[in-house]
DNA sequence: AATAATTTTTAGATTAGTCTAAAAATATAT
DNA sequence: ATATATTTTTAGACTAATCTAAAAATTATT
């Protein structure tokens, strides 16, 4: 049987492990987490005793593919539950994390084959982030920054990178929801600030919104 | 903050205090969690300590205000995600209570006031037993076991008892689900079996399964 | 390459919850 | 009312997860 708390620490380390480097290090999960240093060394000894993780001394850890397929589960169930949150109980999409972050750990096949099929089987979490199916596949939609995109292209919006309640209210503040559509029509060189045309609207992003919004090109 | 333990406990001693006596014994407490009568000792304690028990050294254990606000918050929260499943997800009425079981700790008040609306305020849940309301009301209705009811009586089947999946699934066999009515047309004094009419079927009952079928006169 | 700074690990303690086995209290039976 | 049986509590140990403080290894700096 696996813990809560081990799923917890997995789920740190996949996320951790998606962003670049091979191996995750125990600082970063440690603050990834909240907890410290000398507390993600005991568990991941014993993750990797379990076989969920690679683990070797002072070298950084990385998920066997049982670790990964655990990973991905959760992260397909706290997915759906965000869908559920904000389509069928009217969440908005800065409220869902933390309830999420319970949810994703119900242990129960046939709540989230049920859970699935009732949502309509979405593709999409209400952040634009990919719903692993169930068999762990992700399929990756080709997303770019608002930060890169080239005057005068007509963009959707379809997902964020920081997802934390400041950000996401800001972007609701501005009418910016995932299916939003706006248009790049100037780049500031001196500050990367970029103003977008959205609903006839005139509206100037800075570098950091524009760093943390992701668009394809419709 | 309380603990999914302490909840745990609080629950089982306040199902169990409903069922007549005044003050729970901890060996009671024992059997109904799976524990041993020791750590439900070293519990009580603790719950009194924390405001949400009443307990004295061998006089068995009963709840505060507090401890039982918290007791009908939780029964609230499963009886809601049981319809949830039942309504929503197409589970059976005997696959429900172990996921509900998880449910019921997950800890957002929102998502509770949004369930609710979204399942239409249920009053019962599909056992047929009664859902507090956000302050803690319990409406009961008038409901009788089959066992009881007289010879010639028009029933609808209202609740259970038991809440086993074996008898659950042993009143589905026999299409006896909530809502269902039936008339009851011979009662043997030899082993208190019971004749119902139900479907224009004729179908003999044991005492055990009339002492497990709650029913209303209709 | 030697020293300094940082990261990671170990050692030992702590808390929540559990257990076994023995002691104490209560209830039952003669 | 005394002995017996049952229930409940205590004492002490164990596991999972955490922490602090110190030691060891790695990385960075000069």
């Amino acid at each position: 049987m696996i813990t809560l708390t081990e799923e917890n620490y997995i789920k740190a380390i996949y996320h951790l492990g998606k962003q670049g480097t091979k191996t995750v290090s125990t600082n970063a999960i440690a603050r990834n987490i909240e907890t410290k240093a000398s507390s993600v060394t005991d568990m991941v000894k014993k993750l990797s005793d379990k076989g969920y993780a690679h683990y070797k001394k002072y070298q950084g850890v990385s998920l066997t593919a049982a670790g990964k397929t655990i990973a991905i589960n959760i992260v397909r169930k706290h997915r759906l539950w965000e869908v559920f949150l904000v389509e069928k109980l009217n969440f908005s999409w800065d409220e869902i994390h933390e309830v999420a972050e319970q949810l994703e750990h119900i242990k129960s096949k046939k709540l989230i084959t049920q859970l699935d099929a009732f949502l309509g089987y979405p593709t999409h979490d209400p952040h634009g982030d990919p719903i692993p199916d169930p068999d762990g596949n992700i399929k990756k939609i080709d997303k770019v920054l608002v930060s890169e995109v080239e005057v005068g292209k007509l963009c959707i919006c379809v997902g964020v990178v920081d997802t934390s309640p400041e950000f996401l209210k800001y972007l609701d503040k501005n009418n910016i929801a995932l299916g939003a559509s706006f248009k790049v029509i100037y780049k500031e060189v001196f500050d990367n600030s970029i103003t977008i045309l959205i609903n006839t609207r005139e509206l100037i992003i800075s570098s950091t919104i524009a760093n943390n919004l992701f668009v394809k090109y419709s």
